[in-house]
DNA sequence: AGGCTAACGCAAGGCGCCTTGCTTTACATC
DNA sequence: GATGTAAAGCAAGGCGCCTTGCGTTAGCCT
């Protein structure tokens, strides 16, 4: 005897319809963004999201393995063409352009769940989360070469030093601190890590004064 | 009738003394601190600290209400002590210790618990661990003020940029990409954040070019 | 010593993450 | 249209965190 399927209830607009392969995916990943902007990190539970997108949760664990997997795979495909390099020919313009667009992300309870899960170290699977946060910080560091190229910038100048300092402080206050992340905040920082917090005798680079 | 106490396991050399009240709670802060050094923050479960300290798991709860609470309690009785400030008279070599020393706590599996329980929000309970890190980073941001009086630095240094510049990367470096947190990364951080990335026809400050 | 009370032990259970063994079904292929 | 197979459904269960209700006891106080 097959059991019929359970009669929709009347409001739900979703007769199970049996989802495979690539629809069942892309309808999964919708329903845990979703779920993710409702109920938040923590309210999304494998569980839910299986409701959600009218599928076993099984099947979640077989395609995804863990929650972790699933959540970032939802997150990564929505917020990944964001950030791109910009290329004003001023490094300072450049770097103050892009942190203050990872800063933008960051805010955003997408990117802030993207890193927050990014620091849960998962000794198990390849990770992808490391990945992605790397590429993007690479992706820095050609601006700051550039910018050595062209002059702007001291010749011993360690990129990826650059890059850290920078990221590292957004990080943070997304992570830790939970200190507004603004676009004025990686201004500021680009200023300070390409000018020092020397005293100069010379006006700062060619930024005007920030005050 | 009174259950006599399991007779102990030949080679366990605990019978369940009952502790109580202060004993209890000194000898299950001792057990999170073994089991976390043997297990890994992971590894330490609630039952497994109940088990090694000769306590009910409900015990626990009681008086700790969360796992997260417990280890936290553990681990700041312990780590509370270090991260002295130094007053060399040299605001570089003031925070080249002093985030030399934040680096190797981080690069222990204690203090990178500690930073990575800290990002772990918690809204329920008041939370000591924002605490504990704003205000070892406000002791950095004494020293960058006195260099500022000193007149090392610019008048209108941001003390709390700065720190955050400099804690920034090392927080993330043990949260996120876990690349190695030695003393020379700390001191090269300082040295960008004080001189800045900009090239400098003057030999740099006072330090000698690490390289 | 006896008695009070807060502190513990204990058992049961809920929820979430995750696994496993087995059945059922969708989809492609012949 | 029959058939084969991989993908999905399903049920059961383990483990960890945490709660609750109730019995037991340690430790203090008189």
């Amino acid at each position: 005897m097959v059991p019929a399927p359970p009669p929709a209830a009347p409001g739900e607009p979703a007769p199970p319809l049996r989802r495979r392969g690539e629809r069942m995916r892309a309808a999964v990943l919708a329903a845990t963004v979703g779920v993710l902007a409702e109920h938040g990190l923590a309210g999304t539970t494998v569980g839910a999201v299986a409701r959600a997108a009218g599928v076993h949760e099984t099947s979640l664990y077989r395609r995804w393995r863990t929650r972790e997997n699933l959540i970032l795979d939802a997150l990564s495909e929505q917020a990944d063409a964001a950030l791109p390099v910009p290329d004003t020919g001023r490094v300072r313009d450049d770097l103050a352009a892009y942190f203050a667009a990872l800063a933008r992300l960051l805010a955003t309870a997408q990117g802030e769940a993207l890193l927050r899960l990014s620091a849960e170290r998962d000794e198990t699977l390849p990770d992808r989360r490391l990945p992605y946060w790397t590429e993007r910080l690479e992706r820095g560091a050609v601006m700051v070469r550039r910018g050595v190229e062209r002059g702007e910038l001291a010749p011993d100048t360690d990129p990826a030093l650059v890059v850290e300092a920078l990221a590292g402080p957004l990080f943070t206050r997304a992570l830790i601190s939970g200190a507004p992340l603004g676009e004025a905040y990686a201004s500021h920082l680009v200023d300070l890590v390409l000018g020092g917090a020397l005293p100069r005798d010379r006006p700062a680079p060619e930024t005007p004064a920030p005050e």
